[in-house]
DNA sequence: TTTGTTGATGTATTCGTTTTCATGGATTCC
DNA sequence: GGAATCCATGAAAACGAATACATCAACAAA
């Protein structure tokens, strides 16, 4: 029904018998501007409840605004979260987050990236899919001009910056929890071995092994394919054959320390007294499981707000040059799964 | 590196020896245009690897192609399920989506709204916070003549068309399923009274007792105020100190049945042969709480991809008259939780 | 031949803002 | 008194695509 045309600068200038260039750059207070005319074109144009045109001005300077952003999952705690983070400090500066999901599938990526850069975004955020070894459809992005930075799974060889986890840390913390606890024969369900986030939190698990002169065995590991919780569910029962079956497990993941508690329940084995257990992402399951399950913060919504700030930076500064790598820690964060009773 | 100016259509043009309009014709295949000189553009075009300047296309048509989803909260399993459903149907047609989240505050929601209008989005998806009475931020929209759908949580009186889903048979189908499980004292842990959603539930809940000639009975209704697990266990607890304790609990949410679930084990009563339980929204935790959950799933997905495609409906086309109100049905998801084993 | 019709293309304008490049008056300097 | 220097402003040209309107040839109808 209002069918007020919105008041432009052009408006404004022929009001105030003023030319365009003028209004224009009182309204920023330029300095070649006399101070009164500024004040007169301010006051006009608050008065006159004046918005610029943002997509005028988008054209003019040629961007969108809008940010592209890359996770395998959508409905996924962590990922939401990264998400969360990334658009409020986006919305800081004024900014647009663009989200899409790749479904952990190469195909679906490489679609979500031409769908970006259809749209036309400034810079791209992603997180890789697991059959993501070549970063073509990546590099675009920078042929183009368009920042990119990787965050959590990440491509190692691409040379673009990466904010990440140090899951080396966290395996470690985790590991290091279970033996403060008194526990001697700790197993770990890992991930895939060409993930490197899963060799990461490997590689932590044996140097705290080896720090506390705990004997590395292979029998106590598994690796998961699908990361889900049958594995869990099922190399638990593997381990419970063993002749000497593990007193802890650290999983490659709260889904899959799930599994293993099913599996433990199953047998009426008591958690964490007879097998202690730990998993990692700290996901909403692990307060809400019983017993509820310790595990590893990755501070997902601190990782979209780093991520978004230095993208946005080097937006703003062509100059600006974004760390190749940054390291975000874990925290452990201690529940019941874990924790015996001192004797 | 590769600083290549990207290629517009007045470069096609040149190079062709043509007017710059012909080549824009052209390349919509606009009806004026020769064949031959039709080919000839999209020939140049795809050698060349021409793509139209999408921000200077969306300035003549002043549109952004963006549309806005503001949301309660964005790490929560319904809403993120919503989310992916309308970002994937929005993408269909070259749409993106960009998401806020009002913290269930409305003051937040005020400023996510303001910030939409000013990235100028196209048109509006909104599901309100606890605290919108009142929808003046949402009709600034109406009147920029920028289209607005509500879901899931609505403001009734908002002259703003509608997807939800139908709370009511939900409710009903929840209580009728543990009636047909033999149950006869079914107590229901309801929402606020003041939230349009709970009502439904509670009118469903209602009609279904009377249907099959049950009394309603006040002592075996409680109400919460933050949809939380801890009134859950805090209102079964009530439940059970009651003279007559209720063999059934239908809860308004899955958060809340936890609660009741949690309260439960600890009292060492069985769930479902004493007291079956059914939840609410169908959340991830419904499948891995133990006992497994009975809910009722809301097609998150379906209901992102359905209010996306009306509005967009809309965008395109000026005279599509959205209807005013839209319900999906649910489904109830049986589980553990409430099968009683036949006798 | 003249007029009308159609088909194919070109010209010019528009969208709203920013920015480069004048312009012209006032002041200062020698 | 003329040149140099400011200062404040305006005029105009971008940005890239879409489009209303103009042109102009070829051909058909009269």
């Amino acid at each position: 029904m209002s069918e007020r045309r919105k008041l432009t600068l052009k408006d404004i200038a022929k009001d105030l018998g003023i030319s365009v260039s003028t209004a224009s750059r009182a309204l920023k207070a330029h300095p070649d501007i006399a101070q009164e005319t500024i004040q007169m074109v301010k006051d006009y144009a608050a008065k006159h409840n004046y918005v610029p045109n943002i997509i005028a001005v988008n054209f003019r300077k040629s961007r969108t605004k809008n940010i592209g952003l890359i996770v395998p999952e959508l409905v996924h705690h962590f990922f939401s979260t990264v998400i969360s983070g990334s658009i409020d400090e986006a919305k800081k500066s004024g900014y647009n987050i663009l989200v899409s999901q790749s479904n952990d599938f190469l195909a679906d990526e490489i679609v979500a990236c031409k769908t970006m850069m259809a749209s036309s975004v400034d810079g791209l955020l992603i997180s890789i899919s697991n059959e993501t070894y070549d970063g073509d459809h990546i590099l675009e992005f920078i042929d183009e001009g368009k920042p990119v930075i990787q965050f959590d799974k990440i491509l190692e060889k691409l040379p673009v910056p990466k904010v990440i986890v140090d899951d080396f840390e966290g395996g470690y913390s985790a590991t290091k929890h279970l033996i403060d606890q008194g526990c001697k024969r700790i197993a770990h369900i890992a991930g895939r071995k060409d993930v490197l986030n899963a060799c990461e939190r490997m590689k932590g698990y044996k140097k705290a092994l080896n720090d506390h002169q705990i004997p590395f065995k292979e029998e106590y590991i598994r690796y998961c394919e699908s990361i889900s919780e049958e594995e869990g569910e099922q190399f638990m029962e593997e381990f419970l054959a063993l002749p000497n079956p593990p007193d802890a497990v650290f999983c490659i993941t709260d889904l899959v320390a799930l599994g293993v508690i099913k599996a433990l329940k199953n047998k009426g084995i008591s958690i964490p007294d007879q097998i202690a257990i730990v998993g990692f992402s700290n996901w909403k399951l692990a307060e809400i499981v019983s017993p509820s399950l310790t595990s590893i913060d990755q501070h997902g919504y601190q990782m979209g707000v780093v991520a978004v700030r230095m993208l946005i930076q080097k937006l703003e500064d062509k100059n600006f040059e974004i760390p190749d790598t940054l390291e975000l820690k874990t925290r452990l964060v201690i529940r019941d799964s874990s924790v015996k009773v001192k004797a």
